[in-house]
DNA sequence: AGTGTTATGTTATCACATAACATAAGCAAT
DNA sequence: ATTGCTTATGTTATGTGATAACATAACACT
């Protein structure tokens, strides 16, 4: 992650949240804001608790639910994902549009890309098809080893 | 899952296991036996604690750890997987050779099915060659209804 | 038998997530 | 403005999943 850059995007996305939000009749409150905020600042997927911990700062009387609920109402407004083989949370690059994703996670730098592979999504999506199953929601997490981290080390 | 056949099914799983451990100089103890019976014997992915309330009746003394060292013997021969959006276990239908697969979880009947498409694997590995990215792990899991349960109900 | 290694027993604790109920803030209609 | 409904937040407690740390026992190899 380019430094200065990220600060930039994250208004950006904020600002996107904002106006995706009021064009849904959702309201992007303070703390959702705040949780919104911290995530897309992040350049790591964060937990629950770490989320609460920096959510402190603004909102000392923050507590687990607190975190929850702005969770899941940014989830449910496509703000946010959660990565499940690492019960975290990361802000979405582009929530512009719905979309299912894949993500890519560097055991080493931990850092988490999100990838939108038209090929993947359709060689899934016939997959399935082919079973009969009818998809709500799909996961795919990839663990391993960035670009970056494969060149720095030798293994 | 028809009935009777899954007893059988256990059993030849079971022979394999213990086959494939015996080639590997690795060793399946009772205790691991037995989880890895338990998960056989469930249609549906089972909890740590499940597993661990099962367990007990053949090992009254056993605990949580009992437990997760005994998959974590298990995930390391490829015998059983970890549903990661359930934190759940199941046994591996075909433990026989190692492979990633996807998962597809019916949020109605809770049954799980364990794909093996080659063309999933394939494009996935293209998209992360594409990306430098040296895979370790993959995680697919889809969320949705089966064949079976979307022909019961209308919805 | 002696010794290093692997497996198990035991206790306590950490990490992640939600239930349940109370209070407050937003909002629309009178 | 007051009422009454709906949504958001505060608060306490608890449920659920996973592991750390250390002790003991079983195994394998000489
Ligand atoms: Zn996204
Ligand atoms: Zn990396
Ligand atoms: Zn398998
Ligand atoms: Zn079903």
């Amino acid at each position: 992650m380019k430094p200065g850059s990220c600060h930039t995007e994250c208004q950006q996305v904020l600002h996107l949240a904002e106006r995706l939000c009021e064009g849904r009749g959702a309201r992007l409150t303070p703390q959702r804001r705040q949780v919104l905020e911290i995530l897309c600042a992040s350049p790591k997927p964060l937990g629950a608790y770490d989320i609460l911990d920096l959510l402190k700062q603004g909102v000392p009387a923050a507590k687990p639910p607190t975190v929850y609920r702005a969770l899941e109402f940014l989830l449910q407004q496509g703000l946010v994902h959660r990565i499940e083989s690492l019960n975290a949370y990361v802000g979405c690059v582009h929530p512009d549009h719905p979309h299912a994703s894949q993500f890519l996670i560097c055991r080493d730098c931990g850092e988490v890309r999100e990838l939108e592979s038209q090929s993947v999504e359709r060689t899934l999506g016939s997959a399935l098809r082919a079973c009969g199953f009818k998809a709500d929601s799909r996961v795919v997490e990839v663990t391993g080893r960035c670009l970056r981290c494969s060149e720095q080390e030798t293994p």
